[in-house]
DNA sequence: GCGACAG
DNA sequence: ATCTTGTCGC
């Protein structure tokens, strides 16, 4: 068997994001989340990957588990990978969500009970070009509640950085506030949310699994004590932090 | 041809 | 994702 042309490989996972979108659930399903204070919510996980500079192979794949409220790190995780998959836009669950359930699985055997409520996800959930993005795939997979974090605007659905969207921006006051991003069809697929009071650029949060829109972009304020989200910023720098001291200056 | 393109 | 320090401002 040899690898197939990319363009098979996109048609085939296109039909896989098709079948797996339809196990998606976007409702709030536990008991924390109908809390306003969020009741019953005592871990919260984040999860990314880092590369090296001109190596898009391989890479460290992050997990750390937080307490809530107080967001203090109870667990944390690095482990070197290999990836296979390329990255292509609207496909990034390809490239890593394999390395990210791994690790949730690690976890699983190991310290059970640390296991995380919900997870953070650097990327799109259902604000995605087929409404299936990163956090969607990593929920559906792993069977926990998940939230998609993006830093960047992703345009599509009908939605664009027009003047009207860069107005909605500016009217976003305070930390917590938020405006929606609507598909053409008018559904809600997301929020833009002002994480912090400081931070002027918003982060678009949009639902993985297992959680609905408003609890999702609630949570995401609660874990803010930055722009982005405490367990994805702890995530990222400590993935980084493991590549300098594991593999410093690859020069010669 | 031009612009977009999560990480 | 990564290449990259200091710097201007609150």
């Amino acid at each position: 068997m040899s690898a197939p042309p990319p363009e098979d490989l996109v048609k085939h996972w296109e039909s896989e994001q098709a079948r797996l979108r339809q196990q998606v659930v976007e409702e709030d399903t536990e008991e924390w989340q109908t809390s306003p204070d969020f009741s019953g919510l005592e871990r919260v996980g984040g999860v990314d990957l880092s590369f090296i500079k001109g190596d898009d192979v391989n890479a460290c794949a992050q997990l750390v588990v937080l307490s809530y409220p107080d967001l203090e790190v109870l667990y944390e995780d690095s482990q070197m990978v290999t990836l296979t998959a390329p990255y292509i836009a609207g496909f990034l669950a390809f490239r890593e969500t394999p390395f990210l359930l791994e690790a949730l699985q690690r976890l699983k055997r190991n310290q059970p009970r640390l296991l995380p409520q919900v997870v953070f996800v650097d990327g799109n959930g259902l604000f995605h070009y087929r409404e299936f993005g990163l956090a969607c795939h990593l929920g559906v997979l792993s069977g926990l509640p998940c939230v998609g974090v993006a830093k960047n605007l992703l345009q599509v659905q009908g939605v664009y950085k027009s003047e009207e969207h860069q107005s909605q921006i500016a009217a976003l006051q305070k930390g917590g506030d938020s405006f929606p991003l609507a598909a053409a069809s008018g559904k809600v697929l997301g929020k833009a949310l002002r994480s912090s009071d400081k931070s002027s650029k918003p982060v678009y949060v949009s639902i993985g699994h297992k959680i609905s829109v408003d609890t999702a972009v609630h949570l995401t304020h609660s874990c803010c004590r930055y722009r982005v989200p405490e367990p994805i910023r702890q995530a990222d720098f400590r993935s980084r932090e493991y590549l300098r001291t594991h593999f410093p200056a690859a020069d010669t």
